[in-house]
DNA sequence: CGGGACTCCTGCCAGC
DNA sequence: TGCTGGCAGGAGTCCC
């Protein structure tokens, strides 16, 4: 699921359930995700109260007014599930996650539920277990290991054709392994590389440092920032891809997917030409593109 | 520093 | 029907 677009919609469904509440209490599985809970991890959410919900990259960070930020990345599988504390448990999502709406037991993988203080219960669910929390002082948030090397979001202002050109200069492995680099731009997966390298005609088999030979920007790296801009935003305004799960928190699927071009079409016809969409392997991963439009 | 191989973990699907 | 291998939206570590 989850990219800068999926991580995006999560926080958004999120915010307006938890902004401002507090947290009553934090259960955790204890079993251990990509890394070991923090130290006294729930003990240290109960009591606190959501002042706001911010967005680094693929992560995402619960401000809390004891003066600690919750970081929280979803990994492959992760997603968060929502019932709003009037509401009854969704009959679907109770069957899968829940045993029923009195009783509430988490399912084997579910990691953390809080309870809000209006009785709402946000579920963090990860059967694969590469997602992970970690919590710190609000002021130590921007040398987490996992933040402090982070490029420019796509989105903000840091990511420009001048700036890509610099980043790119003198690298000699792909562009697609370039862009999936979250040093060079944050919050890039998969999926929406593969979309806007196809987007901008760009091969993706192309060295990145042949596309910033002089480390000036090119015509080339301007229709790549603003096919990355673009596709991101696309994804954002249909709720993120939905490929095997649901993404939002109220159980809705996202929207994006059905507007690939290229990611997971592999022999299907290019929207541009006609030819048969093509898959390779590149650092391990499947990258999906025409050979022909992107050059 | 760059980059490829490998690793963590479970679920799902195609193919036999 | 049932097993097996391959693959999956991420990213850290090790090694060259």
């Amino acid at each position: 699921m989850p990219e800068l677009p999926e991580v995006e919609t999560v926080m958004r469904g999120l915010e307006p359930h938890m902004t401002g509440r507090r947290i009553i209490s934090a259960r955790i599985s204890g079993k251990r995700l990509r890394h070991s809970w923090p130290e006294g991890f729930a003990a240290r959410l109960e009591g606190g109260r959501v002042e706001r919900l911010r967005r680094r990259a693929k992560y995402m960070l619960w401000d809390l007014d004891t003066g600690e930020t919750v970081l929280c990345h979803l990994g492959m599988s992760g997603r968060f599930t929502v019932w709003p504390g009037t509401q009854d448990v969704p009959e679907a999502l109770g069957a899968f996650y829940f045993h029923g709406p009195s009783e509430r037991e988490p399912g084997p993988h579910d990691h953390l539920i809080l309870t809000l203080e209006d009785q709402t219960r946000i579920a963090y669910t990860d059967p694969r277990r590469f997602g992970f929390f970690d919590l710190m002082a609000r002021e130590d948030v921007g040398n987490h290991p996992a933040l402090a090397r982070l490029g420019p979001e796509p989105l903000g202002p840091g990511f420009t054709p001048a700036y890509m050109a610099r980043a790119l200069r003198g690298r000699r492995g792909a562009v697609k392994t370039a862009l999936l680099d979250q040093a060079v731009v944050a919050g890039l997966g998969n999926i929406y590389v593969c979309e806007a390298l196809f987007r901008a005609g760009i091969s993706p088999r192309r060295q990145a440092g042949g596309i910033a030979p002089s480390g000036r920007p090119t015509a080339r790296l301007e229709r790549l920032v603003t096919a990355v801009r673009e596709v991101l935003l696309e994804a954002i305004a249909a709720g993120g891809s939905t490929l095997r799960d649901h993404a939002r928190v109220n159980g809705e699927a996202g929207g994006f997917q059905q507007h690939f071009a290229v990611y997971g079409r592999e022999g299907e016809p290019c929207e541009g030409c006609g030819r048969p969409v093509q898959r390779i392997v590149q650092g391990g991963r499947s990258t999906f593109f025409c050979s022909h439009c992107q050059k």
